[in-house]
DNA sequence: ACCTGAACACCGTTCAAGT
DNA sequence: ACCTGAACACCGTTCAAGT
């Protein structure tokens, strides 16, 4: 569904026939950012570099610098394509805003563990998207419905979000470096309790939990935010 | 203060003198990674690649693999080398436990904020060296002095190291890229009402708060820690 | 056993020179 | 204006061949 583009060279006469290139999609930032994720599903974020983005597009690496900044930008473009699949408003959702605040938390993240890579990107990113504006705009006004304050909701919707994405950063990781999972659990069950009490004492709860443990992180932070009032600002 | 030891080849019949090489401290683990926290304190983890760590101890990149299994490993032993510097033992603190926690966790995302990319690096590392250990486990008893039942103090652990090290991986990277900042606020200033009710709601506090947002942080988390039960496992 | 040169298979970004 | 080849200055990791 692309629209062909060829350059006739101004010396020619004629048109150039389709023949004599294969259909290539003109580019845009949309077009770019449409073959980076195709990229991503099929191979990972890893694969997604300019030069191999540029290949697949059929072009040096230099062209798509006329679309985006720096790499971070087009994962930034990435990100907030693949939130236009979730439906980020607050009736989409069923329950109490609570329920549904953790609902929405959950979808994001699920999103993130697809492509932990992303997530790292993310981290380090403050993503200003239409779609990450949506899902940011949902959770503040599901804070404002379950009363919190606006300041507190402010900086809750931040760390909410900042959770959500550096877990999905964390976890992703680990699974993708698979095997090495037992390994590393290993210098932590065999503590003494004289050496680490602390780790001896909580040792058998250490790594239960598995996908729960995001819901109850989530469950710790809205109990927190609506509780915990903010540092007021000195008086002007 | 290094011991030189030159390779005597086996058909010579007296020792090389020491004139002959300069002097090159030998390879070690531990040798290692006080060049790569160097590095690291003169140019950033960045420059800590391997091939430049190397370049500096006067060798080839292959000869790190024999001490470390990949970057990732060697990133966790320069932590660990940076830990070593914090006091991290429950008695170093002053006040009550929660005081002594959020004290503790400043120190530890403090040493983070110093080193950005580390903490990105770190992330996604599940550290195990000695210093992270008593870290962790500083935590633990924190929260048991606290009263916090030891599944919840277990979780509630990992979140907050977690929160930690993804902040500083966050807001240091930010700080490094530095005069983008105003720009990244503009389209969250901008918005209408009508589209995005939550965030012109907020907007006032969205941007406010700098360093005590993270003591917000740590006190939002462990009020939820204290009151979240952890969802019980399955009988047996 | 410990160490390493060279190779493999790549990177992000810039810039001068296209059309 | 838009696009790009080539260059700049690098990467992590492996492996065969040292000593």
């Amino acid at each position: 569904m692309f629209v062909t583009i060829v350059f006739v060279p101004a010396r020619s006469s004629h048109p150039v026939s389709r023949r004599d290139r294969p259909a290539k999609p003109p580019l845009t930032r949309e077009g770019i950012t449409a073959v980076a994720v195709g990229l991503l599903r099929a191979e990972g974020l890893d694969r997604v570099t300019m030069r191999r983005l540029a290949r697949e597009l059929d072009t040096g690496p230099a062209s798509l610098y006329v679309y985006f900044d720096n790499m971070a930008e087009l994962h930034g473009a990435v990100l907030d394509r693949l939130l236009a699949r979730v439906d980020l408003r607050p009736g989409a959702l069923a329950g109490g805003w609570r329920a549904r605040l953790i609902e929405l938390l959950a979808a994001y993240t699920e999103l993130l563990y697809a492509h932990p890579s992303l997530a790292r990107s993310v981290l380090t990113l403050r993503p200003s998207g239409p779609n990450y504006m949506r899902l940011a705009d949902t959770v503040l006004v599901l804070l404002r419905t379950g009363g919190v304050p606006a300041g507190q909701a402010a900086w809750g919707m931040n760390l909410l979000l900042h959770v959500a994405t550096a877990t999905a950063a964390e976890h992703g990781t680990r699974r993708e470096s698979a095997s090495a999972g037992v390994a590393e659990e290993e210098p932590w069950r065999e503590v003494s309790a004289g050496e680490y009490p602390g780790i001896a004492w909580a040792s058998g709860e250490l790594f239960t939990g598995g996908v729960q443990r995001l819901r109850w992180a989530f469950d710790v932070l809205i109990a927190g935010i609506a509780v915990t009032g903010i540092t007021p600002r000195p008086p002007p």
